[in-house]
DNA sequence: TTGTGTATGTGTAATTTATACACTTACCTT
DNA sequence: AAGGTAAGTGTATAAATTACACATACACAA
């Protein structure tokens, strides 16, 4: 029997990114510290210890920016992840030592899930992070801990919440045409869609409106751009 | 700049239980030492802290099964509460200190909801717990921490998952009559059904079988029951 | 035994929503 | 001026959802 002891608490993001070429994620690669140079450095979600004074939704803010710059983001929790052996790895101890006062101890962590346009946010690794990289989502390997798993839950949940609430606005730039659009809502649900009835269905959201402009530079038929407006009705 | 420390991590058990006269959900009351009788013992939603070995679902049906004596409940995570003052308020702090050796410590909480039928489970306080009551929904009166908000959160998952998740039968008996399972849900979802129409709707889920067996005892056309059977298709 | 009260159990027509499908338009390039 | 490219648009069919009313089986009381 054991007690109930004090532990340590993370929030991990899984930043999901889109740009015309698909869907990516945002990872950080693990800065080893100089001098041991035996172990290749691994990939994982950007993530650290929550600090004794922030609530959830601004650490998960915080450790976003510091880690790779980038702000403002939308952020949103969908999963604890508690599995007492998560950080206990043995790819996953080397680097916790040097990192870590106590790398022994027990971590929980809380996911949150995050949309980014690609164009429109330019991250950068902080100086004492080892670097950031958006990794198409099928090409993503092992990381560390348990983070592939955190990484699918959190694609799941996109899934099923790309439709109910309004976030696939959050992955596109401001301003954005019905066939980038669409071309999320496929990539994200994996399956072809209408063009006809998509348009059909976006006309109903009253959220969605055109603006007086159309794309340019582009060798066809120039596209009406529209715009979110969570205001709207 | 406060630095990462160690905090303490609890799960909290949203239960809710059905009859035939309305949706509930079971409090404690906290169990007050002899000695200090002025402050009155608050209601809250059965949780404690996690042990240090053990994983959140585990956790969960632990303290739950340890507080209620009830056990093999269906209980689904469905968010982390962390606000850094959610432990702090006057109200509580009485009670912390008569239970907890570090009373002062910041506490997150993972929430879990669970679903039980009345009939097939009857809860009784632990030695140490000081009362197990189910408490009609619109009945609940202020209770201990934050944990207003996290049963209002566990409710709006409740209703959301109601219908995706095959969760509506883990609130019913193991045989019931489809008009209690169109009760359930025009509770849970505070609307009224069309019972033809629900029961073609049931009629299409192949994991509703109906018994060789009818209701009796009752001053009308008896019903036939039915059962749940998760293997089906 | 007969009548009354009560909740069960059942079908169809009307409406709404979802699906399938093809050609003209506007701009860029050569 | 011609050809390449993606944008933009309507209609007919199928599927799903909604609205709605009466005969049935049992318990109880007279």
């Amino acid at each position: 029997m054991s007690l109930p002891l004090s532990l340590h608490l993370s929030v991990d993001c899984v930043v999901f990114g889109y740009d015309d070429d698909g869907l990516k994620v945002l990872l950080i690669n693990q800065k080893t510290s100089a001098k041991d140079d035996d172990n290749q450095p691994m990939s994982q979600l950007p993530g650290d210890l929550i600090l004794l004074d922030e609530g959830l939704d601004q650490a998960a803010q915080r450790v976003l920016h510091e880690l790779t710059q980038i702000r403002g983001v939308f952020l949103k929790q969908f999963m604890a992840f508690g599995d007492p052996n998560r950080v206990k790895d043995l790819k996953d101890r080397a680097w916790l030592q040097s990192v870590r006062n106590l790398p022994d101890q027990r971590v929980v962590t809380v996911g949150y899930y995050g949309l980014v346009s690609l164009q429109d946010f330019d991250p950068r690794p902080a100086s004492f992070a080892g670097g950031v990289n958006w990794v198409e989502l099928a090409d993503v390997g092992a990381l560390a801990f348990d983070h592939n798993l955190i990484l699918a839950q959190a694609f799941g949940t996109l899934k099923e919440q790309l439709e109910s609430q309004h976030i696939s606005f959050e992955l596109l730039p401001k301003k954005f045409t019905l066939t980038q659009l669409q071309a999320l809502y496929e990539i994200v649900l994996d399956k072809k869609l209408d063009k006809r009835n998509f348009r059909k269905n976006v006309k109903k959201m009253t959220h969605v409106v055109p603006l007086d402009e159309k794309q340019t530079g582009v060798m066809h038929k120039p596209a009406q751009l529209f715009s979110y407006e969570p205001g709207k009705s």
